[in-house]
DNA sequence: AATGAAAACAACCGCCAGCTA
DNA sequence: CTAGCTGGCGGTTGTTTTCAT
């Protein structure tokens, strides 16, 4: 009857995560993907739950995660979404799709709360989108639906054959997806290289994934490109660290991405190991609007 | 330079829907 | 059909960092 319990309370890690573990848990997810969180803390022997392991990949370590610094339009864009979808955190990050759900409700806690809280004060109703109705947006936004079904549905029909699962064919959108990740793993690498001068190789029952990592040089100034210097066992783990960081986009040129890149995106796959990392946090596109729709729309209100 | 307050962020908790044995 | 587990989501809390005095 149902399945067997995912994982014990007792013994369990709790509060941050260390580099080890982080690298831990990439390195199995790079290898197996993010099917089973269940067998996650099993088999890589982290004293972490899988709930934890799941959130802390998808928080934090996911491909594709921008973190900090959101521009005046991602700005706008979650005003304008939580106006209109309310408190509902994850359909808003599928339409920012370098942002996690937690990222944007923790944005909108400490910053655009209290920036529309003054805006308020200062002359009652300030945003311009305050004034567009619920039903307004309801019904612009079903339009857009049915826009965006149908755009998918041509990008479909038109694109697919011209995806590619290797690497030299990513975009420089696709290369930015990966290299931001690597960021934040080479920047918690850093400081961990910097405190614990003699990592912790990890009890027995840890992969070596950790040690092998370890022995590599990474160079902070490389802005998370690792050198290569790991063992050939993690060609995968050093394909995701080694994407070229070079042309970072915009937000503005990213959402002006067509919805065929977003399709991409979701399909991302590592050259050596066929590993594919989906973009399993965000809904299918069937239930969202692409970002482009969403901002012609906004675009069309005269908003930016 | 020291200290307290505020802000920012990461992670946990509890609930729920869907799935599976 | 049903009990119970998993994964996902939103709310909340705890910790760290930054800023003001």
């Amino acid at each position: 009857m149902g399945r067997p319990p995912c994982c014990d309370k007792i013994g369990v890690k709790k509060g941050p995560w260390t580099p080890e573990e982080d690298i831990i848990l990439v390195s199995y997810i790079q290898e197996h993907g993010t099917g089973n969180w269940r067998s996650v803390p099993t088999n890589t022997g982290l004293l972490r739950c899988s709930k934890s392991c799941r959130l802390r990949w998808t928080n934090y370590l996911r491909p594709g995660i921008k973190r900090g610094n959101f521009t005046e339009q991602e700005e706008k864009m979650i005003i304008h979404l939580q106006a209109l979808l309310g408190n509902r955190w994850a359909a808003i990050a599928s339409y920012l799709p370098q942002r996690t759900d937690n990222d944007i409700k923790n944005y909108w806690n400490t910053h655009l709360k209290k920036k529309l809280k003054k805006g308020q004060k200062q002359d009652g109703v300030s945003s311009s989108f305050q004034s567009v109705t619920k039903g307004q947006w309801e019904r612009r936004l079903q339009t857009d639906i049915r826009m965006a079904k149908q755009a998918l549905s041509d990008a479909l029909s038109l694109d697919k054959p011209s995806f590619s699962t290797d690497s030299k064919d990513l975009k420089p959108s696709q290369e930015n997806t990966y290299a931001s990740s690597a960021e934040n793993i080479s920047r918690l690498l850093e400081n961990w290289m910097k405190t614990s001068p003699e990592p912790v190789t990890g009890a027995d029952h840890r992969t070596n994934s950790a040690e092998t990592v370890t022995q590599g040089s990474f160079s902070s100034s490389d802005e998370g490109a690792f050198s290569a210097e790991t063992t050939p066992t993690h060609q995968g783990f050093d394909s995701f660290f080694s994407f070229n960081n070079g042309s970072c986009k915009s937000s503005d040129d990213v959402s002006r991405e067509s919805v065929s890149v977003e399709l991409q995106n979701a399909s991302l796959m590592t050259p050596e190991n066929g590993v594919v990392f989906q973009d399993e946090s965000k809904p299918d596109l069937g239930d969202q609007v692409p970002l482009t729709l969403i901002e012609k729309w906004l675009l069309d209100d005269g908003l930016f």
